[in-house]
DNA sequence: AGAAGTTGCGCG
DNA sequence: AAAGCGCGCAACTTCT
């Protein structure tokens, strides 16, 4: 990935005119007009396809959810892009440059994640003026933006991003190959057997059982909380809500069996015998991505749950016969940007190795790793109280420019200013109704009542605006990561044996799952060794792309094996 | 009846 | 209200 384009760089832009046909527009042409392509839907898939063979350009499109989906459902990849949307959404709250770009409703991405386009917005494209000028006039004035920014950093984030749009577009194609045998047997051996009749799994309803008795209600409803709540109560349980951290402070016969149930409860309702039918088609899991869903520009997904996959279920991750997966994750990736970000060579130096919160206690700064964890996540996420809170204050001594950057963060949010990453997306603002809080809480006579939620509301967004920051750079540090890794399989020669699935990577090592500071890659068995290797220089070159020679280690915990089982 | 809000829990 | 960030989803309750 090259950080902006070059003089070399052929660039076409290729926008969407209605009934699947496009136009190709060659940017580099003397005349834009000479360079004009009209392609209808039959000739946009063999087009495309031979442009990248010849000249590997990179493509400007409104959106990889639009545009590069139906092309791989075609078998054609893209190598290159700029990807309209999501760079507006980064360009358009920008406090990198003096001037943002003018934000457009037109380029707002739509929130509704997986829908098709429908009639409507057929009758809108249809209706357009001009959906290549419009376009054009869009991506000039993003790169007018991208190079106000002279330290490149935002041509680096769009660049990342953009590759985000095709790798999710790439890992939804592909799928996690998952063994439906395998997690049939997980739900079996956890919940019990199956109810034919559509009732509660075996094991479940016997545990049912066994706490209503405990609590003396033979109809007790267990999923309703208000029930449950008070037949908790009737029982000697003075718990104020029915969740698990609560119930297990208590010392009660029910406790045990109820959080069994609770369990199992949400294994069978989150990721079931009906989440697989849903969404698990001929070994894979297919999950919506979306790249840059959350503020901080980490990845949400729609449907499917993708990204709260229970560790429980790991196991059903598995390689097709003759490939292998490369699993490969970050620990703390957070508190090391968070070092390199501030240039604190005394965090960094604790950062050194697999461990940061051993070193934080080599440091002398806390006793124990324990200690150092909720001292460090207390640092990042602003806590004020117990343990954590109390433990700040010890990190503040020992890493002083760490500590003074997140509290400036915090600082900058509290007073309703904006924050930015370390490559340029910024914070939204705080909503009218918070502003107004905060003036209705300022002057005097003012209701003690009113000030003092006003300085709550400002610490809640402190806190908020603290955390941006450093999850926000880890978001872009993952992005390059997954670029660069995408980058190096293209590489690769095609498999031995193809995989189970067809479609573009039935013989191409690929990336089947990603999740904020880790991936998981389908590869086949003979380019498992290169493929890890891929992994780890992606990591490598990542690092350096953010922070230039400041020596902060970012290890990863890599291993190539047939299950994603831990 | 269906929308909107709440609770609880999975993930980082 | 898990002492402290960011999410998505299901099931239930309450509002309209």
């Amino acid at each position: 990935m090259s950080a902006s384009p070059t003089a070399s760089e052929r660039r076409i832009l290729l926008a969407a005119v209605g009934s699947g046909a496009h136009i190709a527009v060659d940017l580099d042409a003397a005349d834009v007009e000479v360079g004009r392509e009209h392609l209808s839907a039959r000739d946009l898939a063999g087009w495309v396809a031979e442009a990248e063979e010849r000249d590997a350009p990179r493509w400007i499109i409104r959106s990889a959810r639009e545009t590069y989906a139906p092309l791989l459902a075609e078998g054609i990849r893209l190598g290159r892009t700029h990807d309209l949307l999501l760079c507006h959404a980064i360009l358009r709250d920008t406090a990198s440059v003096p001037q943002p770009l003018e934000p457009s409703e037109n380029w707002v991405r739509r929130d509704a994640p997986d829908a098709e386009p429908g009639l409507f917005d057929l009758f809108e494209s249809d209706a357009r003026v001009d959906t290549v000028v419009e376009a054009l006039a869009q991506y000039r004035a993003q790169r007018h933006v991208i190079a106000a920014a002279s330290d490149g950093r935002l041509a680096l984030l769009c660049a990342a991003e953009s590759a985000g749009g095709l790798v999710a577009e790439e890992m939804r194609a592909a799928g996690v190959p998952w063994n439906e045998g395998v997690h049939h047997e997980i739900l079996t051996r956890t919940l019990g057997a199956r109810s034919l009749a559509g009732g509660l799994p075996a094991k479940m309803l016997a545990l049912g059982d066994q706490v209503r008795t405990i609590l003396g209600d033979a109809t007790l409803h267990l999923d309703s909380q208000p029930k449950l709540l008070r037949a908790l109560h009737r029982a000697g349980v003075p718990v104020e809500s029915t969740s698990k951290w609560e119930l297990a402070q208590y010392e009660h016969p029910v406790v045990e069996p109820l959080l069994e149930y609770k369990k199992m409860s949400r294994l069978l309702s989150a990721n079931g015998w009906v989440w697989l039918a849903e969404w698990v088609h001929r070994g894979r899991f297919r999950p919506v991505y979306i790249p840059g869903g959350v503020v901080t520009g980490r990845w949400a997904s729609a449907g499917g749950g993708a990204l709260q996959l229970p560790r429980s279920l790991r196991p059903a991750v598995r390689a097709d016969p003759g490939w292998m997966l490369v699993v490969a994750d970050v620990a703390q990736l957070e508190p090391r940007m968070l070092a390199a970000m501030a240039s604190d060579a005394a965090m960094a130096r604790a950062a050194q190795g697999r461990d940061l919160y051993a070193g934080v206690v080599d440091s002398g700064a806390v006793a124990t790793r324990e200690e150092a964890k909720y001292a460090v996540l207390g640092a990042m996420y602003g806590a004020t109280t117990g343990d954590s809170g109390r433990l700040v204050p010890r990190l503040r001594k020992v890493y002083p420019r760490a500590m003074a950057l997140v509290d400036a963060a915090a600082r900058t949010g509290e007073d309703g200013g904006v924050v930015s990453t370390w490559l340029g997306r910024s914070s939204p603002k705080p909503s009218a109704e918070w502003a107004a809080l905060q003036s209705a809480a300022t002057g005097a006579d003012v209701d003690p009542v009113v000030v003092t939620q006003a300085r709550r509301r400002a610490r809640d967004w402190g806190r908020f605006t603290r955390n941006f920051v450093v999850q926000g750079t880890a978001a872009e540090w993952s992005l390059i990561w997954l670029a660069e890794i995408r980058h190096r399989l293209r590489g690769m020669p095609t498999a031995a044996t193809p995989a189970k699935a067809s479609g573009p990577f039935a013989d191409a090592a690929h990336l089947a799952f990603f999740l904020h500071d880790e991936v998981i890659l389908h590869v086949p068995a003979e380019l498992a060794d290169a493929a890890a290797d891929a992994v780890r220089e992606a990591a490598a070159i990542a690092t350096t792309r953010l922070f230039g020679s400041f020596p902060i280690d970012v290890p990863l915990d890599l291993r190539v094996t047939e299950s994603a089982e831990k």
